[in-house]
RNA sequence: GCCGCCUUAGCUCAGUCGGUCAGAGCGACGCACUCGUAAUGCGUAGGUCGGGGGUUCGACUCCCCCAGGCGGCUCCA
């Protein structure tokens, strides 16, 4: 998201003038993307522009085309969205409404939920609302007692105005610091208020100053986010600096959705969810297989190089284990309901790590074996609730590359720190290079087992691991597993969102619940620590990862059809069926189409279906015993001699480039 | 699980007010064409309109239940 590319000079606002007029005079903008919207004061606060402080002070000017000025923008569109609310919708309450990453939110309490007709009138409603020029005017309540006075038909906003000390937060912006306050719309003639809303503010001056805005959806969404509340229905929107920048955001939504997992999955050929199995239970077919496989092989490789040992272990087990490991007593709602026979519960598993543990008691361990690090492509079987599966990032069925590592206790720092390097390491061999971590800790609630004093030097051992790696450290409060704390790493794609890929924890519970342990050198008997790491999270969720950040435009080396011979005519296919032989002794999946499609259409249908290479031979590449290149991006090298091409097609693979080759990256014509 | 929306050919979609509306493009298949960088032409097959129940003389169309999907909420070991 853009920015101004300088922010404005700070600005001195005398004793009893407006921000706004100090903002004039200083000759900044009123008006465009980059437009005054508010003011920082000295500490810290945004202020509206009609705010006139009591004694000169220095404020910081903020711009609209910037991420506090989009937040002002989007807050007060949302008290116009609110206004159209409930003068298209008398009977509707008003719930909250802040602005959200892109966007922002109101929540309404109404008879009915909102139709796609709703937010047309809603939107032209808006517009006439933005057009009339209504100033946003802050007004103090003078006690608590007159907050309710004046709030007694908005029952929600009364709610807040009870409780308002402990949801001082940024999502709820109706109230805070200890002063409650009402902005009003003031109609520009008249100075008569149109309509009010409880609310922190700030605001821009005026409605014009909301420049371009859209309202995208509607959605359910509990009160105060309880399920135990009432539902009220949401209106998403979104409101941008300029038209350009709506425009620009449009647009970055059309391009995710065109890089949408599912969309590309079904385009080429790659996995589908066929019904009759069930939902979030995933297939892949032979084009997805091969990705898939060409995954896990580097990785395999890559664990194998770095000690890790391989395992194998069943899908179900009876419930005594789930019970011994705790995935039961807390967990049992996520888990399949059970298969009984023989008088047993068996349950599919949710989690590797009994399993791995069982293995590690098999027989006696010295110290000697430690870290012993046990790694296995893991199927797991997940009851996600119905309304939260989502293609493969959130599936019921999916494989873990989990691995267990069994160490010392002063061998965990090291092995941690080793350990999230590793991590890194593969998933920028895979083409992701933008991370920043996640601490994930203890919070309140019975959910969380052992001692605090185990939490903190577990969550101390992850937090300097974390810190070493010298990525940014995004704190998690409450976020931890009921074992024990742990770190995921967020990778961003290509078009710059994250995801949560690998994650790490410590585990000092199950060494206890499984009793754990290894002969020490002094002949006692220890308990292991044991950290616990998907570093994909799951095979399902990297490969949809994967398949969006390259837009379906896979490396070459995980391609599934790595390159495909054209003929111009039917006569120069022999010449393509020998380059091709000479590329598969190479270890490359290339095919020769010898449809009855035109060139023109064979370059277009391997061109949709993203492949790498296409290499087509007409009269002139079978005369000097060469071919042409054409590559994703339409570009050409033509008559390159067929070795060189084997060669280099072949070292490209073999490097593991991640681009896409094009003329201009790849060394063919030199 | 909750709220809303959606489900018509392999895919993407059209189908008015309940009654000649079972339709198109792509794909598949067949025939012709043999061509130098993103769609050659002609033809053929393919759907009990997601499943079940109901209302009606009559249901793709209206109602109910179920399944699956989409967007949120909640949740996510």
């Amino acid at each position: 998201m853009s920015s101004s590319v300088q922010s404005p000079p700070p600005v001195v606002v005398p004793a009893g003038t407006t921000a706004g007029t100090a903002i004039r005079d200083a000759g900044l903008a009123g008006k465009g993307p980059d437009a005054i919207v508010v003011v920082r004061d000295p500490d810290g606060r945004l202020r509206d522009l009609a705010w006139a402080p009591g004694s000169e002070v220095q404020v910081q000017p903020v711009a609209a085309d910037t991420d506090d000025g989009r937040g002002v923008i989007r807050h007060s569109c949302a008290h116009v969205l609110a206004q159209a609310v409930q003068q298209l919708f008398p009977e509707a309450k008003l719930g909250i409404g802040p602005p959200v990453a892109d966007g922002f939110y109101y929540d309404f309490d109404v008879e009915r939920p909102f139709t796609p007709d709703d937010l047309q009138a809603l939107e032209k409603r808006m517009k006439q609302i933005i057009k009339g020029a209504q100033r946003f005017a802050r007004r103090a309540l003078e006690s608590v007692d007159a907050a309710r006075e004046e709030l007694a038909a908005e029952p929600y906003k009364l709610e807040l105005v009870d409780i308002k000390s402990d949801v001082d937060t940024a999502e709820v912006m109706e109230v805070g610091d200890g002063e409650l306050t009402v902005y009003d719309n003031l109609d520009p003639r008249s100075g008569e208020a149109v309509w009010g809303d409880l609310c922190r503010g700030p605001h821009v001056p005026t409605t014009k100053h909301i420049p371009a805005f859209k309202l995208m959806r509607t959605a359910a969404a509990y009160w105060r986010g309880s399920e135990q509340n009432p539902q009220l229905q949401r209106i998403y929107g979104t409101a941008w600096e300029s038209q350009e920048a709506l425009d620009g955001y449009l647009e970055r939504l059309a391009e995710a959705e065109r890089r949408d997992h599912r969309r590309i999955g079904a385009e080429l050929d790659l996995f589908s969810f066929p019904e009759e199995i069930g939902s979030g239970l995933p297939v892949f077919h032979p084009k997805g297989g091969i990705i898939r496989r060409e995954m896990e092989n580097y990785s395999r490789q890559r664990h194998e190089e770095s000690g890790y040992e391989f395992v194998n272990t069943p899908h179900i087990a009876k419930s005594g284990l789930f019970h011994t490991s705790g995935h039961l007593p807390y967990y049992a709602d996520t888990m399949f309901p059970p298969l009984s026979f023989e008088g047993e519960d068996y349950y599919l598993k949710a989690m590797n790590c009994p399993m791995h543990h069982l293995i590690f008691r098999s027989r006696g361990r010295s110290y000697r074996e430690l870290p012993l690090r046990l790694f296995e492509f893991g199927a797991v079987y997940r009851y996600e609730k119905s309304g939260v599966v989502h293609g493969l990032t959130r599936a019921r069925g999916f494989t873990m590359d989990d691995s267990h590592i069994y160490c010392t206790p002063e061998q965990a720092p090291g092995e941690l720190r080793s350990l999230l390097r590793f991590v890194l390491d593969l998933l920028a061999d895979y083409g992701l290079s933008d991370f920043y971590l996640e601490l994930s800790t203890r919070g309140e609630g019975g959910k969380f087992i052992g001692s605090e004093k185990e939490w903190e030097e577990a969550t101390e051992t992850l937090r300097r691991a974390a810190i070493d790696s010298g990525l940014e450290l995004v704190p998690d409060p409450g976020g931890a597993a009921y074992y024990g704390p742990k770190i995921s790493v967020q990778a961003k794609d290509a078009i710059g969102r994250s995801w949560q890929m690998s994650t790490i924890q410590v585990d000092f519970n199950h060494p206890k619940r499984f009793e754990l342990e290894y002969t020490a050198a002094d002949g006692s008997h220890q308990q292991p620590v044991v950290l616990h790491r998907a570093l994909f999270g799951s095979m399902e969720r990297f490969f949809g990862v994967l398949t969006e950040h390259y837009a379906g435009a896979f490396p070459a080396w995980l391609a599934p059809v790595q390159a495909v011979g054209i003929p111009v005519a039917d006569e120069h296919l022999e010449h393509l069926q020998q380059v091709a032989k000479a590329l598969r002794a190479k270890g490359i999946r290339v095919q020769v189409d010898a449809s009855d499609d035109r060139m023109q259409k064979k370059i277009r249908n391997h061109t949709t279906q993203k492949v790498p290479f296409l290499l087509i031979a007409g009269g002139k590449d079978v005369a000097a015993g060469a071919v042409s290149f054409r590559f994703r991006d339409g570009s050409q090298i033509n008559g390159v001699p067929v070795d060189r091409a084997v060669a280099e097609i072949a070292d490209w693979v073999a490097r593991k480039e991640n681009v896409s080759p094009s003329a201009e990256n790849f060394e063919a014509d030199g």
